[in-house]
DNA sequence: TCGTGTCTGCTTAGGAGCGT
DNA sequence: ACGCTCCTAAGCAGACACGA
């Protein structure tokens, strides 16, 4: 009997390994099985039902053009010999990270939206894990000296978690006499300014906040989905818009007409349409998004939505005095001292200005102590993906019922959530015995309090 | 109609630094 | 000391629109 197995997702290199382990599996219960046909393209005909072994000893289930092949993942994970705390249905099995080994063709900077100057790797492409690798994070110039990575070197790199490109550090014994040790540059590669290094902290700054690296990287983080959540405006258009001086800081965004868009290079009718909508739509966002979009430093969207429940509006916020600011809890004197910092700046109060003057909504009514909700008091982590849900889409109904979502597992934490390719974190919760939920369990939760 | 460009959606690691 | 948030990073398929 030949069995084709069918993986969504995957249309060329290597299986996942938990979907290798089933491959073999299925050949050591007797079927054929032809992987190469398992491939996405060009399959018809195939349909996949898929139970995930999270859900409490459900079989495994691939219907093959009408033929249903049931098994056991339970029997199946035992047999492998990965068998984690009870309960032994969530464990889940992972090789450890597959390595490569290639060259460290040089090191470049990127600025980030705070103007930290942030080092990344720049690699020969290489094969790892069944995807290309051809960059990889090096955080900071601390990072690159721990790792004694120099430019030229061989390098070990590998998907921290199966997903991350990461270089693990050099091969020493292949180093020739032509390697270069990297140097953090003085000045910010993109406006020039000499960069700063804040006593106390690790990373270099550039203090130009007119630097056009940083003016992007406020832009970009502004649209983007957390914050303003402007649909069709990705990085592409937002270098475009600033390049063609149509935009100067993300006020400058609610006045672009369709002329000026339609002037664009591949920018249609249509598109500078759905743009202009999404725009206008983004106006009325929740107050705790736009705070989140300022980009204050320290206030990313916990904060924001603290903040905004505090105060009410923007206005209120940029009154308040570093003491008002510190006496909220979570707020500490730092976070005081760069809202109060930010509300001081001219230029920052320019661009609120031109915000209030285009009809973005600048406060919100400040919500009553939220409603103890059934979930009150208790931490939900998630880990893996979700069949039936974005995971954004869950911690807002976590949130909704009064729960907490945060995204460490710690000893305090309640629940965790594991769905399919569950990382690091499921193994974290096994080892502080983390009371674990299945999606359908989780489900089922949310049912029961009358989510969904 | 079709090749191409752009955006979206979806994932996790981990360093740094803040708050308590 | 510990917990949590901030912030950034890489990759790829698929949807959709542009423009020839």
């Amino acid at each position: 009997l030949d069995i084709w197995v069918y993986q969504l997702g995957w249309a060329d290199g290597p299986y996942p390994p938990t979907h290798w382990e089933t491959l073999h599996w299925l050949q050591d219960m007797g079927f054929r099985v032809n992987p190469e046909i398992g491939r996405y393209d060009g399959l018809e005909g195939v349909e996949r039902h898929y139970h995930q072994w999270a859900d409490r000893r459900h079989d495994l289930e691939y219907e093959i053009d009408g033929l249903v092949v049931k098994a056991d993942p339970f029997q199946h994970y035992e047999r492998l010999g990965v068998v984690g705390r009870e309960p032994r249905w969530a464990t889940a099995y992972k090789f450890p990270p597959i390595q490569a080994t290639t060259k460290l063709l040089g090191i470049e900077i990127n600025i980030g939206r705070t103007g930290t100057l942030n080092p990344y790797a720049v690699l020969e492409p290489v094969q790892v894990g069944g995807v290309t690798v051809s960059k990889a994070t090096l955080h900071n110039e601390e990072d690159i000296r721990r790792k004694d990575v120099r430019v030229g070197d061989t390098v070990i790199v590998q998907r921290a978690g199966d997903v991350i490109p990461q270089v693990v550090g050099p091969v020493v014994s292949k180093r020739t006499g032509r390697v270069k040790v990297f140097v953090m540059p003085d000045r910010c590669p993109v406006c020039g300014t000499p960069v700063v290094r804040p006593e106390g902290e690790v990373m270099r700054y550039c203090p130009n906040p007119a630097c056009p690296a940083q003016a992007f990287r406020w832009l970009t983080h502004f649209v983007s989905r957390g914050a303003m959540d402007i649909e069709g405006l990705g990085e592409s258009w937002c270098y475009v818009l600033l390049e063609q001086g149509l935009v100067k800081n993300p006020a400058d965004i609610y006045s672009l007409t369709k002329e000026q868009l339609v002037g664009l290079e591949r920018m249609g009718e249509k598109s500078a349409e759905n743009l202009l909508s999404a725009i206008e739509a983004s106006k009325d966002r929740p107050l705790g998004r736009l705070i989140f979009a300022l980009g204050i430093r320290h206030v990313g969207s916990e904060i924001a939505v603290l903040l905004a429940s505090q105060f009410g509006s923007i206005d209120a916020l940029a009154r308040a005095s570093v003491e008002e600011l510190a006496a909220i809890p979570t707020v500490g004197p730092r976070i005081a001292e760069s809202v109060h910092q930010y509300f001081r700046d001219a230029s920052n109060l320019g661009v609120i200005e031109k915000l209030r003057r285009a009809g973005v909504r600048m406060a919100e009514e400040i919500a009553a102590a939220p409603p103890e909700g059934p979930l009150a008091g208790l931490r939900f982590v998630i880990t893996g993906s979700l069949a039936s849900m974005p995971r954004s889409k869950a911690e807002e109904f976590i949130r909704q019922l009064g729960g907490s979502a945060s995204d460490s597992v710690t000893k305090k934490t309640d629940y965790v959530v594991v769905g399919e390719s569950p990382g690091s974190k499921l193994r974290k919760a096994q080892q502080y015995g983390t009371r674990l939920l299945s999606e359908q369990e989780f489900l089922e939760l949310l049912r029961q309090h009358g989510a969904i």
